[in-house]
DNA sequence: TTACATTTGAGACTCATTCTCAATAAAGGA
DNA sequence: TCCTTTATTGAGAATGAGTCTCAAATGTAA
């Protein structure tokens, strides 16, 4: 846990932020599961947890440490944005079931690698990509 | 002209809807073009050339014919969504050029394949998905 | 501890989209 | 054509996730 509060430092320091209570507060509470979470959920958790930060706070810290990659802000076009902490994770995309909400992570070199060839065809260079499969997951199906 | 008169009936009566003018003025409007444009952008339009249809009716009929594949809708994620008619268009995904908002598209075969051999393993009935690159175009690199 | 700058919270605000409901228009007789 | 019924339309209100405001609270450097 300390090396969430150093990271947190971090990325503060870099961004010529002030280290504060209620930033670590929210950063912990994002690392406390590996969950895609909205930022409602994230506020409610913890209230619930007894601690206190305001809604305005929850999203603001949480620009900072998207803009810094601690963690990854998930558009999956309905409603709330999702956000899950990019601790141990390295890069995934999402495959969500339309159902029940589940959303498991796949990464595939191959389909990596065809953006790539694809980004050079057209002349793009590529700063940030979406890849989501929308469909029943086995339980829903 | 008269295709897109016919294609609209078909997908009103399937709906079990009324054909009305309103609607085909804003399907009308759709297939003008072959651009990426968001609602505002087609009521606008459609004011512009003189005929009359409010913002409510011009979202509920692109919900219809979204719904009945004759439109795709794209959330790009930045505030509005966009709009585009399926009319000669195979399936295709989007690489958008973050500066100057210029959207190409894109097929791979080989990636659709590989999103295919994804699902399986996780045991998912794929139903729709998205894939769209973002980075700076040719002109703004 | 002081002095100053940044952060925070409560609630107002934004803005795309959806909803409401009275007025209007389509459809199917008679 | 003229009703009658039912769906559609428009104007503006409502919604809701996210952002902004500004006074009060807190952090920081000296």
């Amino acid at each position: 846990m300390a090396k969430n509060v150093k990271l947190l430092k971090n990325v503060l320091q870099n961004e010529g932020l002030r280290y504060t209570s209620k930033r670590q507060i929210v950063w912990d509470e994002i690392c406390k599961n590996d969950d895609h979470r909205d930022a409602e959920e994230i506020y409610f958790k913890i209230r619930q947890r007894g601690k206190k930060v305001s809604r305005a706070t929850v999203y603001r810290t949480i620009d900072v440490l998207v803009k810094n990659n601690l963690v990854r802000k998930l558009k999956l076009g309905d409603g709330r944005n999702k956000y899950e902490n990019k601790l141990e994770t390295g890069h995934h995309d999402h495959i969500v079931c339309i159902q029940c909400g589940r959303i498991d992570e796949f990464m595939d070199e191959n389909i990596e690698r065809l953006q790539d060839e694809i980004a050079k065809e057209y002349q793009f260079k590529i700063v940030r990509h979406i890849h989501q499969l929308f469909g029943l997951c086995r339980d829903c199906r």
